[in-house]
DNA sequence: ATTCCATGATGCC
DNA sequence: TGGCATCCCTGGAA
């Protein structure tokens, strides 16, 4: 297990190696690099050539041979069966064929040839974009399919890094809000509970709270009459109410007052929106309880209210944008479910929306709230056209690699709330992608509307998965959260020279104090990895090891 | 340096 | 029904 983590790991280093610029020579990390081995997947390789000598060689060489002496045997990882492998082969994963595809989940293919598979190779357009046919077929086809949705305006895509703080949380990043009128503030939540404002305009200017809530903030709303007031729900079953000029924070209600009587008993709080018009603050438990508070006076209203399965995790409620009665609610039994709030009573919901696994999020279309869209733990993307129409199937399932996995913050499907057009969605990927010999995660824009994929957004610097996304409500913003880190995502300006692009790009590097002294150990001074952060730009970007290889690697795929 | 663990849902038995 | 191994992750602790 260990193996295949550190596989993992080394592989873009590789990549790294090769590419002898000295350029962060200035970096402590250089000289590890300089020597680095082979990766143990092509350290395995030469054994098998040379028929297991290696390894043997090496037993030899410890002196005392153990009494079974392992011979290299290709035997699957997953399956344990000889004959195939699965695992990474440097940044691509081969299936397990005896598994069902990873992607779709269908039995008798893996992704490599899953027909919902989006790229097929770094360069090569999406096969679902691939234009095979001329524009009169195409004019041609519309005729003839009434259905195929009008030509809508060009998708404005932000798929350029702009800014980021890396490391800017000490846990993973859980949630993001924009704040309702200050265009580049930025709040996020983490695991550890604490919540962060940021103002990446400034791109220094940060702050994070830590004294609001102990465990993962799931949730951040602003209020609807004070744009300084923020709720946040949390894994630590409280609702806080914090003044963001002040830092004071207050608890609105909390479902532990009488603390940890164990796992079974422990209630936490996910999903939260707000009722402006009813004045009302939502927040669903993991036992699935829906709970209100007055937002007017902060006090809790009535019993809670059982809305999904007994003892069922309620991970995601949204209020509609038009119709203030209508909600809606999705959890982990499988169900998002539309509720008449005048009608807020245990298995009254309006509808149930049936779905094959744990539903991530729910979420009615920004505009006219009409429409629904779904993410679900079965890798597919739900759409429902209407919520006046039948709602026994969705609409449209779009296939996408949204797994759940241990320590990611689930992926949420979200509208873009600037698209009128109400098609445009963000959605972070599981899946990872060769490009250029490093596996990248992209985020994913999709025209809700045919599934098609718009765009795949992605940046060599950052390698890990990136399943917290948000658009900006009004400027052509995407703010996404990948592990502890921040990024700002601003559209391509395609009349700017690339140089001077390339110069705004600005990184900051926060190190943690905690790690300080086990990092500082590796350098030869002590200039990286401080509390301090870096702010830097163009080619001086100054940051810590671990980003140094990425930077590196960044250079060579862009040139 | 390396291993272990947390944490969530699933699917198999 | 419940216990338990598994999973294309990640960061910190032991």
């Amino acid at each position: 297990m260990g193996l295949t983590r550190n596989k993992r790991k080394t592989d873009p280093e590789i990549v790294i190696a090769r590419d002898t610029d000295s350029e962060l020579s200035s970096s402590s990390s250089s000289e590890e690099e300089d020597n680095y081995p082979l990766s143990e997947s092509e350290e395995e390789d030469e054994a098998v050539k040379s028929g297991g000598k290696i390894e043997l060689e090496k037993n030899k060489a410890k002196g005392n041979a153990p009494i079974t002496v392992k011979l290299i045997k290709k035997v699957c990882k997953v399956c344990k069966q000889p004959g195939h492998e699965a695992g990474f082969k440097g940044a691509t994963y081969i299936d397990c064929p005896m598994k069902p595809c990873f992607l779709c989940k269908m039995p008798g293919h893996t992704t490599m040839s899953c027909p919902h598979r989006v790229v097929t190779d770094h360069g090569i357009l999406p096969t679902s974009h691939r234009n095979k046919k001329n524009s009169i077929d195409f004019v041609f086809k519309r005729q003839l399919q009434p259905r195929i949705p009008p030509i809508k305006p060009k998708y404005v895509i932000p798929d350029q890094v702009h800014c980021a703080v890396i490391r800017y949380h000490s846990r993973r990043v859980t949630c993001l809000e924009f704040h309702p009128t200050k265009n580049n503030i930025l709040l996020s939540g983490d695991k550890k509970g604490q919540i962060g404002v940021w103002d990446f305009a400034k791109v220094y200017e940060k702050n994070v709270y830590g004294n609001i809530h102990s465990v993962q903030v799931n949730n951040i709303r602003f209020s609807p009459t004070n744009d300084d007031m923020v709720y946040s729900a949390s894994s630590d079953g409280t609702i806080g109410y914090t003044d963001l000029e002040t830092g004071t924070s207050s608890t609105l209600l909390n479902l532990n007052p009488d603390g940890w009587q164990g796992p079974n008993n422990w209630k936490m709080l996910y999903g939260m929106d707000i009722n402006s018009e009813k004045g009302v603050v939502l927040a669903a438990d993991n036992f699935g309880f829906l709970h209100m508070i007055d937002h007017r006076t902060n006090n809790g209203t009535g019993e809670p209210i059982l809305i999904h399965k007994q003892g069922s995790k309620v991970v995601g409620l949204d209020c509609n944008p038009v119709q203030p009665e209508l909600l809606l609610s999705c959890g982990n039994d499988h169900f998002a479910r539309i509720w008449d709030m005048r009608k807020l009573q245990p298995k009254a919901s309006l509808n149930d929306l049936a779905h094959k696994r744990v539903v991530n999020s729910a979420y009615f279309s920004p505009s006219s709230g009409t429409k629904i869209l779904t993410t679900c733990q079965d890798n597919r993307i739900r759409i429902w056209d209407s919520i006046f129409g039948n709602l026994d199937l969705p609409s449209r399932e779009i296939v996408h690699s949204n797994d759940f996995n241990r320590h990611l913050t689930p992926f949420k499907a979200e509208w873009d709330p600037k698209d009128t057009s109400e098609s445009l969605i963000v959605v972070g990927r599981y899946i990872s992608e060769n490009y250029n010999g490093t596996a990248l995660h992209p985020i994913d824009f999709i025209d809700a509307s045919n599934g098609q994929l718009v765009a795949e957004v992605m940046d060599p610097n950052i390698t890990t998965i990136t399943p917290v996304n948000k658009l900006h409500p009004r400027d052509d913003v995407l703010a996404s959260g990948s592990s502890r880190s921040l990024f700002i995502w601003r559209p391509q300006d395609k009349t700017e020279m690339v140089e001077e692009k390339k110069d705004k790009k600005i990184i900051i590097c926060s190190g943690d104090s905690k790690k300080k002294g086990k990092k500082q150990k590796r350098g030869s001074d002590d200039e990286d990895d401080e509390d301090d952060m870096f702010i830097s730009k163009g080619k001086n970007i100054k940051v810590n090891k671990s980003q140094a290889k990425t930077t590196k690697s960044s250079r060579k795929t862009k040139t």
